[in-house]
DNA sequence: CCCAGACATAGACGTTTGTCAATGTTTGGG
DNA sequence: CCCAAACATTGACAAACGTCTATGTCTGGG
């Protein structure tokens, strides 16, 4: 039961492979597929969203479970994704778990759609 | 030309709705959601990338079919996917059916990811 | 006029997914 | 030391999804 994260990093992906160049491999396929499922989601394309827009640029799973209207398992089940998904950090501090975005994870999921590859990609 | 799309066209979302910006509304967060599912799939990446790379940057189903080791009813269900989501345009001349990339389709749903709104999108 | 080929559609079936209620785990406070 | 609060995990269930086989529809050629 392990919910690991994927072989193939998304740098590997993002940098080398537009999608637009050349067919892409059943792997390398695979390995993008999954990533956009993560956010291929209304609740955690919200949840993404309000994590950006709270203060401080993180927040619990306190402050997201009321506005969502779902209850905090199925909250907690999201946010599990997201962070499996390299998109959410964890910061457990005291009963609270914090949750902020990974700088530039979305940036680098964007860029493996665009056509031309960005000039100079993100280099965290 | 219109072929069946969401009622909110992805310009939509796209040039004033960045994901960081604000908290997404349930309906917008459920379109945008809806356009990521469609390339939220392994199949359906190779179909895109297949498609781009094809000489011609078209392509008919019996030149996808068998690449990728599906039966052609699940390659049309794939295409048909595709253009409903408007990422494909599908040409029929005579017996075949060509699909091409909309232009900037994917581009803009990239856009909606990016942290900062695209001043000048393109010309770099 | 009919046949073959390219593609779409319909129906079936196993798998995955999103949600909830119930329960477990950890932390800080009295 | 134990309780309450925040969060994670488990198990269950309906809905959605990806794939197949079978069949329907349309086009061009003989």
């Amino acid at each position: 039961m392990i919910t690991t994260r994927t072989e193939l990093s998304l740098t590997d992906v993002a940098c080398c492979a537009p999608l637009t160049r050349e067919p892409l491999s059943a792997e390398t396929a695979a390995v993008l597929a999954q990533r956009l499922k993560a956010i291929a989601d209304p609740t955690r394309l919200r949840l993404l969203s309000m994590v950006a827009a709270h203060e401080g640029a993180e927040a619990c799973v306190c402050d997201l479970t009321e506005p969502l209207g779902l209850t905090q398992p199925t909250v907690s089940h999201h946010l599990k994704v997201l962070v499996d998904a390299g998109l959410l950090n964890r910061d457990k501090r005291g009963v609270w778990a914090y949750f902020a975005l990974v700088p530039g994870a979305l940036d680098s999921l964007a860029a493996v759609l665009v056509s031309q590859s960005p000039a100079v990609p993100m280099s965290v």
